[in-house]
DNA sequence: GACTCTATCTCGGTA
DNA sequence: TACCGAGGTAGAGTC
């Protein structure tokens, strides 16, 4: 990785166009090529960037950017402040845990929090315009479409408007019916729910998490 | 901005949580206090990151960072390989063009591109679930209801199918029709627009802003 | 490669 | 503050 600190101007060309005048940044170029331009505020998001692959040319006081697509970042140096190179090697990677799937994992294991009697019938259950997360049987012999979001939005309550409309196509299911289940629904959610003819309902991941573990301590 | 080269192995418990094992690392702090943590790869995104505003604990070999959120970044240093700081100033901040918004200012100059005989009601008309991009009269009298996006996916024609929805019930504006409006309209979404009974349009941005270049021009 | 959906999404606007 | 929408979304997975 190589650490440039440079009173520079920036100007990319591609998707959109954008100007940087002249300040000072820092200008991070890693291993794969990529090249990522920060100012010293908000942690995440670059002023510019060019990802991997890139062909870079450099000039003492100029670089040119570009790749495949035609993408262009141009960089205007003005003055190097400080110009460093570090061996990081390869990066082990991130484990993560409270993403939809755990989330999904946990509801397929244990329906009856979204609905008392609900039995799953098949988790990603396929249709033409994508997999449905969980069907299931409820008590009254119908069979329910389950959408999983970590936060429920307007999007979530579309797409699973759209699969049971795929869903009613195959009269082998029987009677349908939607919940949509998140751990917080906004209210323009619900309302939407509601007038699709969809229930909704919340589920707390710590106290879902922490059943599952309690469960599993009795054995 | 603060940045540090180090063998470390970071634990970030909040919005979920997630663990890096042992390996070296680029870790930046920004003037504002918030904290990123960088591989060797990928230009955008860290591997993990705290936004400001923050409280970093630091002793020699183990940093904690937490939010009014409640979200904490533990960093423990296992070999300090780097460690400097930069005073870089203020940014002047980016300027950008070709956004959404300006398509619709293009669009709203000049609503003929999407169909002939179009005049321009408002812009940015309010309903109850948000306001509807351009609103137009039509030769045939009719109220044109257009939806802008730079990137024409399905839900921008949900969103349009909304509207109507909404505007429908204002007996005032007559005979109602959608037209989508994008540079580019994916197959799904045209598909879904006629299922809906909407009409759809591409335009071309830098063909729009010639043309408003050259009208600009004649005067 | 194209298309899909998720994201500690981020970021900016607004009520 | 919360909600809502756009993003050069990026990035991962699937077909």
């Amino acid at each position: 990785m190589r650490l440039v600190v440079a009173r520079c101007t920036v100007n990319y060309v591609g998707r959109l166009e954008s100007t940087l005048p002249e300040a000072t940044r820092l200008i991070m170029v890693k291993e794969d090529g990529c090249v990522a331009i920060h100012a010293d505020g908000g942690a995440y998001k670059p002023l510019n960037w060019m990802n991997a692959p890139n062909d870079v040319r450099e000039s003492a006081d100029r670089w040119e950017i570009s790749n495949p697509k035609g993408e262009r970042l141009i960089i205007v140096l003005h003055e190097i402040l400080s110009d460093t190179q570090h061996t990081l090697g390869d990066d082990p990677g991130l484990s993560k845990d409270g993403v939809e799937a755990h989330l999904q994992e946990l509801l397929a294991a244990d329906p009856e929090v979204i609905e008392g009697g609900l039995v799953l019938i098949s988790r990603e259950y396929p249709t033409a315009i994508g997999p449905v997360d969980l069907l299931c049987r409820a008590a009254d012999g119908s069979t329910v479409a389950i959408e999983v979001k970590r936060r429920g939005e307007i999007d979530g309550v579309e797409q699973l408007a759209r699969y049971l409309e795929y869903l009613r196509a195959d009269s082998s299911l029987g009677v349908l019916r939607g919940v949509f289940v998140a751990q917080s629904i906004k209210p323009q959610a619900r309302t939407l729910a509601e007038t699709r003819g969809l229930a909704w309902k919340e589920v707390d991941y710590d106290e879902l998490r922490g059943k599952r573990v309690d469960e599993l301590r009795l054995f």
